[in-house]
DNA sequence: TAAATTATGATATATCATATCATTTCAATC
DNA sequence: GATTGAAATGATATGATATATCATAATTTA
């Protein structure tokens, strides 16, 4: 069931792991294949019963979610705090190292788009942020609306 | 165990809530009580457990979730998405209506600051997200970070 | 190969949240 | 003041998300 562009994604990410001497084991590989081939975030148990399907193999949940937290380490895969999901990193395939990631998430069809928001905007936000002495860790945001597509079947 | 303060921002939700329509039954009076006395969010669950400490009642956690429901509908009360609490709004005794409410989240001590982000800035964001095609439902940010105690401690 | 490390499995349990139906409370109307 | 309808609360069950812990398997290193 890959796709030439999900092959790509996985090799990339090998390469990464490699470099920083991470694992990725055949399993955490298709845990990140899981993501990849879906349109939209998915819970940890979604992810095992896709598991499931795509593999004809058992996979324990509680093993879902050490494979996530390995992938998130390695920026290749992200949670959404605001629906308790995980999401396949966008920019695997793009060489840049990962700054924080932004996240428009569409209440409707629940498609998620990772967005660079502009760096400036961000030194912007930060230095408010700072006004109230607080000392920012990684402003993650996950902004909530509607898509382009959904807006117009409104 | 009412101080001065809470009992005028209870005051001041009492009259919000009558303008509205709104029934500030005494059992939601207290849930909303029980936030305002607390230094740092709380789960539906442990404000089960707080009302039953401060009113030497029972009370259903079921309940607890409905009655936050009803004091978010009238802006008395917030939600974290990030890590699935609530809060009180710290601007119910402003009369002012309510905007969109952004937070700053000490890792730490878990204290909750909410703030007015800069308008401009918020503008800035949202036309930012718009050149994504995005049409943005409300921005609630949830800043994670360092509470200025907090970074002198470290 | 042996030992150490890392990854995965298995089981239990904690934590957060919703669905549904029953009962109580309250306010409006008669 | 009784009747009635709506809103609030209680009770029970269950679903959904997440962590803790100990056991086993696979891999690396010596
Ligand atoms: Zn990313
Ligand atoms: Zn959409
Ligand atoms: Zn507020
Ligand atoms: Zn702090």
């Amino acid at each position: 069931m890959t796709n030439v562009d999900t092959d790509k994604v996985l090799q990339q990410a090998e390469r990464s792991c490699v470099e920083h001497g991470a694992r990725l084991t055949s399993k955490r590989k298709h845990i990140l294949e899981v993501l990849l081939n879906a349109k939209a975030p998915r819970s940890a148990y979604e992810i095992a019963e896709l598991y499931r399907q795509q593999t004809d193999e058992n996979i324990p949940v509680m093993s879902v979610y050490r494979m996530l937290d390995f992938l998130m380490q390695n920026s290749l895969v992200h949670k959404l705090a605001s629906n308790n999901k995980f999401i396949a990193c966008a920019h695997i395939a793009c060489s840049h190292s990962h700054q924080t990631p932004q996240f428009l998430i569409c209440d409707k069809c629940h498609q998620v788009r990772e967005i660079g928001v502009d760096k400036q905007l961000i030194h912007a936000l930060e230095e408010s942020i700072e006004h109230n002495h607080f000392q920012l860790n990684s402003p993650q945001l996950e902004l909530h609306g509607l898509c382009e597509t959904c807006q117009e079947q409104r």
